[in-house]
DNA sequence: CTAGGGTTAG
């Protein structure tokens, strides 16, 4: 290959020339002049040199020189290699420019070799101008074999079904036989159920042609099976099929993987691996799909060990599910590490990598991670964006929130249902159930999960009437519910203390999880149903987890029942000692019925376990600022003005009837307010006299400052909503959402 | 000269 050998000396020479300046010369970075002033190399043909030049700089993706280069070329009458045109066509498609693809189809000359003209018409089906493809093609003298495949191949690509069925019927009569190639592209539109009945003739039609025995040919008929939906036909073609590679593999796995069989898929993956087939990026891109599925560390390791061995790691194919399976696995430092790994990671690594951080609660790295994205002016896509809603969710706030929803509309990424959903949920935790409601009602379909995002809204602003209703327009409208959808009307009634249409619901439910059955723990304790609580747990067909236990100490710590709490806590330290909430829990249930010594047990053995209580703090964004309080707070700079405001609404922590525990008393004592009263006292302060106050705090709100809450409501005519740990209170006129069950 | 399979989510 005279070409290649010149190109090789070329770069020897320069790196040896400049070694000192071009100390890290490689292949791409030639410079452009090389080429052109080396006279003295042996060439044989006129004009080698200059189409070096022409491939090279075409090879480094400069479009633009290599055009200028050619008109060079042509005003000096310097012949151009077909071979110099195919590889500048081949770099339009690549680039997808369909701008220089033309000019240079323009500048071919008058008559082109055959082969030409077909790179040409790829060029042009690359570049997604069909129009200028068919025109092309109408146009062609003479079209070949080829010709037929690279057209029906585009329309077929474009699900352009009509058009690619009839240029084969075209081809037929202008006496071309279709090879296994036509049928290939054919069988590829054919990707839906409804395309089933044509599939299957086209499959006939393959089978009289002759081409049985054609891999890539079977691999097809295979992935049409799939496509509409008929994996068992696809799995008793597979099993005939004399010869498997790994395209009828891959093909095969897709299709478990879409009926969520994915221990089948990883079945063929094995299979695959003991039949030593040589595995590429794609096959690992589906492995790594099911083990994800499955949450199968073992099994992705061991996949990604076999990458690491192929050095397939670096490829996006391979990199971002890795990065996805290694986040499902919820170790975020792995799937940052396959990350990196990757060369060119896309928007699809990036967003899987901002999901990673948003599910394992770094929500700062998330949301810096995706600002500087931005900023950058990376491409941005709607995964993205409903992590960034899932960080404002979980930060409630607002501001952030409903700016990022305004940039999604911008950018025309917001209109889908998984966003939608997760800006319903955005909106409700943000505390504006108002928003929330207008993001579902805006929604032309609303699908499984953007209902269940809003009966589970309704449920956590204690409006569990409304729940109920949208529960049943939910059934009537036909959509599927899942476990979520459960979930989220049982705390509904849980939070309103709806047992026995709890009761119904859960018992019309074919195959309950420990979810489920947690929140019909929940829905009986907070009910004062201990009894039946525990005796649910005592009796349910699945293991109690920390979940079931805590739920039931709660309702035991509400209503005192210190013997089922006693038991409860027992449980709940068996499963997870370190769990704080069970000792705080345990110790204020022993302390309010005077066993002093008994709770200074509980703390004896929180401090030898080094368990700590997660303090209290509560917070108000005001003007897209966040303050934030403790209890007894006296760093705010209004802090003065907050404890006056405190004093001039005249509910002062001694009225109230406190919890009696120890806490509650060296609170009294100490004279501290509770950070939800400080950060309701300055939202008071702080914002116009009409404007409902939002209130968030990390763990429950007491009932002294509940009633604060309903008293402040009443006498300034504000409306006040408090998010607590467990769900949204909104006072208004004296009164409670929650109707003082919670 | 012409073709086939894949990854992100509430």
């Amino acid at each position: 290959m005279p070409t290649l050998h010149l190109l090789n000396s070329t770069f020897s020479q320069a790196s040896m020339l400049h070694a000192d300046k071009f100390q890290h010369a490689n292949f791409t970075k030639i410079p452009s002049w090389v080429s052109l002033k080396s006279n003295n190399f042996s060439i044989t043909h006129r004009g080698e040199l200059e189409n070096v030049h022409l491939v090279s700089l075409s090879k480094q993706d400069k479009l633009k020189e290599a055009h200028d280069y050619l008109l060079h070329m042509h005003r000096f009458n310097i012949p151009v290699a077909p071979q110099s045109y195919k590889l500048l066509l081949e770099t339009c498609s690549k680039l997808k420019s369909l701008k220089f693809g033309k000019l240079i189809h323009r500048g071919l000359t008058e008559n082109p070799p055959d082969f030409l003209v077909n790179c040409v018409l790829e060029m042009y089906c690359a570049c997604g101008s069909l129009s200028d493809a068919r025109k092309l093609f109408d146009e062609m003298p003479k079209r070949s074999m080829g010709s037929w495949v690279i057209i029906i191949s585009a329309y077929a690509g474009e699900g352009l079904l009509e058009d690619a069925l009839e240029s084969y019927l075209r081809m037929q009569e202008s006496n071309f036989k279709p090879n296994p190639y036509i049928y290939i592209c054919l069988l590829k539109s054919f990707s839906e159920s409804s395309y089933l009945e044509i599939g299957k003739q086209m499959h006939c039609r393959v089978i009289k042609a002759g081409f049985t025995n054609n891999v890539a040919m079977n691999a097809a008929v295979c992935n049409m099976y799939v496509k509409c939906g008929h994996l068992d036909c696809a799995e008793r073609f597979f099993s005939l099929m004399q010869e498997k590679n790994v395209v009828s593999y891959t093909t095969m796995m897709v299709g478990c993987a879409q009926a969520k069989r994915h221990d089948d898929a990883l079945r063929y993956f094995k299979r695959m691996v003991e039949e030593d087939v040589d595995l590429d990026e794609f096959a690992f891109s589906i492995t790594l799909k099911a083990c994800a599925a499955l949450v199968d560390r073992k099994m992705g390791e061991q996949a990604h060990a076999l990458i690491f061995k192929l050095g397939l790691q670096s490829e996006v194919s391979v990199g971002t599910p890795l990065v996805d399976f290694y986040v499902k696995c919820e170790d975020v430092e792995s799937a940052v590490g396959a990350f990196e790994e990757i060369d060119e990671p896309n928007d699809v690594s990036w967003s899987a990598i901002l999901c990673g951080y948003s599910q394992i609660g770094d929500f700062e790295k998330c949301i810096n991670v995706f600002k500087s994205l931005r900023s950058e002016g990376g491409v941005l896509n709607r995964f993205m964006y409903t992590s960034v809603f899932q960080v404002c969710s979980a930060f409630a706030d607002l501001s952030m929130g409903s700016q990022a929803h305004g940039d999604a509309i911008k950018r025309g990424l917001v209109s889908y249902l998984y966003g939608e959903s997760a800006m319903i949920t955005m909106y409700a935790k943000c505390g504006r159930l108002d928003y929330a409601y207008r993001a579902f009602e805006s929604m032309d379909a609303p699908d499984t999960v953007a209902w269940t995002a809003m009966i589970a809204a309704c449920a956590h602003h204690g409006k569990a009437s409304e729940a109920i209703t949208l529960f049943r327009e939910m059934q009537a409208s036909g959509v599927r519910m899942n476990g979520v959808t459960f979930v989220a009307i049982l705390t509904a009634c849980s939070h309103a203390g709806l047992v026995e249409e709890a009761e119904q619901f859960f018992r019309s439910m074919s195959s309950p999880t420990i979810d489920h059955y947690n929140c019909m723990v929940d829905v009986y304790s907070r009910a004062g149903l201990l009894k039946e609580a525990f005796d649910l747990i005592k009796g349910m067909p699945l293991e109690a987890d920390a979940m079931s236990w805590k739920t039931l100490l709660g309702g035991c710590r509400i209503h005192q029942n210190l013997e089922i709490g006693k038991a409860a806590a027992d449980e709940l330290l068996g499963v997870d000692p370190r769990d704080a909430a069970a000792y705080v829990l345990l110790f204020n249930m022993q302390a309010s019925s005077g066993r002093w010594e008994e709770a200074a047990g509980v703390r004896r053995v929180m401090a030898e376990r080094s368990v700590r209580k997660e303090s209290g703090c509560s917070w108000i964004s005001v003007a897209g600022e966040v303050h934030r309080f403790v209890v007894g707070d006296g760093h705010h700079a209004r802090a003065e003005e907050v404890y006056a405001k405190l004093e001039e609404v005249g509910f002062r922590e001694e009225e109230e009837e406190e919890e009696e525990d120890e806490v509650g008393r060296e609170r009294k004592r100490q004279q501290l307010v509770h950070s939800e009263r400080l950060a309701i006292a300055y939202g008071l302060i702080a914002t116009p006299p009409a404007s409902p106050i939002v209130v968030f705090k990390n763990l429950r709100a007491c009932r002294g400052c509940h009633d604060f809450g309903k008293h402040v409501s009443l006498l300034t005519g504000r409306s006040i909503v408090v998010r607590d740990s467990n769900r949204f209170h909104h006072f208004t006129n004296g009164q409670c959402s929650c109707g003082d069950y919670w």
